[in-house]
DNA sequence: GTTGGAGTTGAACGATCGTTCGAAAGCGCT
DNA sequence: AGCGCTTTCGAACGATCGTTCAACTCCAAC
């Protein structure tokens, strides 16, 4: 009959923070908000967070950690280049399918952090963006160099996936696996230039 | 000899704001930080604008309603449907480059405004959005069904060309041009899922 | 029953926000 | 010079912001 840790505490907070940053944004609210919409007086959410920016901070470091960490583990064994590409995508929207709210404060309130803070975000990013740039110079290694600058097309993916906060509802008609592999599809069409074979479709090979 | 017009001032200032809230942000930009940027004073922004809101309404809708202009004419008389869409891409991302401050705020700060502003911004959403929908089943309607989901490919295409305020620089070593064939052969290799013949692509035809 | 630390709070702080307003300044016209 | 209209401004308004702090409650340990 414990009641809950402090960490616990600290993670119902986090939560509550960032569905209110996702839906009115970082700057627009306040920390009267916040102590409202997580239950406790405004005084009482410094005895868990020092900063409003440290709340937004932990917000998104630990959503990019735990999508960097889930990626590793995603493509771990995978040789194919091509299914290596399949698992990225599918990591990345199915962690941001399943934590709408943290990845749109991941993804739309890169610039409101400052400092350290910001520092140690971009560092996440930059390895991120280079385990995506690694797998696409794999890619060319085994189907010959693309038609395609590689720095556009790793963006032009992270557009597409990191996008779909302004559109997409994993409640909705499309599925989550159906976005996946149309993304999947839309992508390696374009940067391998032929019909991807099922096999190489993550969602069939692993399940 | 004569001064700048009313209408020329209002337009130096919305550039000025579109730059600052380019930079900084909507929400983080104060009215004072507009006055200084802009040359004038505190109050005397209000003289040429009802409120921030509209500033920053005036600003998405005058480069939306450009963008929806622009984009008419260049798909008009085209015929080819794959052209169409590579006309459509090539319009959106020239915009896009030429004015990198304005539609990252028409972008990045969709969800700022509210009420009629909001209404309006949304509608003008809607009609480009349909365009583009429209395009992509005349697509499908010329070259058979595609294996996509149609809504997620249109808002794919929108993701990689307005995310490109995240990082692309019109002064870098990837030139528009480039950027533009790039997208364009990305979103057609994989959406009609064959390699795109040269003169498909607007940039070779239409010059 | 008393101590002490963890958790929580109401009230207040100075700073900054968007907006307003009356007045002054510039200026073409007579 | 004097009028009328546009343009500009300094100063102030009330509201809200992020943050702080002393005081309070609660409860396990002694």
């Amino acid at each position: 009959m414990a009641g809950p840790t402090r960490d616990q505490k600290l993670e119902t907070l986090l939560s509550a923070a960032a569905k209110v940053f996702a839906e009115r944004g970082y700057h627009e609210t306040s920390m009267r908000d916040l102590a409202r919409a997580s239950g406790v007086s405004l005084a009482g959410v410094y005895y868990y967070v020092q900063s409003k920016e440290e709340l937004l901070y932990l917000i998104q470091s630990r959503n990019f950690e735990a999508v960097i960490a889930s990626m590793r583990v995603a493509l771990h064994g995978v040789t194919d280049p091509i299914e290596r590409i399949g698992r990225f995508i599918d990591n990345h929207l199915d962690y941001f399918a399943a934590h709408m709210a943290e990845m749109k404060v991941l993804s739309h309130e890169a610039g409101a952090l400052s400092g350290d803070y910001l520092q140690k975000v971009n560092d996440m990013k930059r390895e991120y963006t280079r385990a995506l740039m690694d797998v696409l110079a794999d890619v060319e290694r085994v189907h010959g160099p693309a038609h395609l600058n590689r720095r556009v097309a790793a963006y032009s993916l992270f557009g597409m996936m990191n996008w779909i906060y302004n559109w997409y509802d994993p409640l909705g008609d499309v599925g989550v696996e159906m976005l996946s592999q149309n993304v999947c599809h839309l992508f390696l069409g374009g940067y391998v230039g032929l019909p991807v074979s099922d096999a190489a479709m993550p969602r069939s090979s692993a399940g």
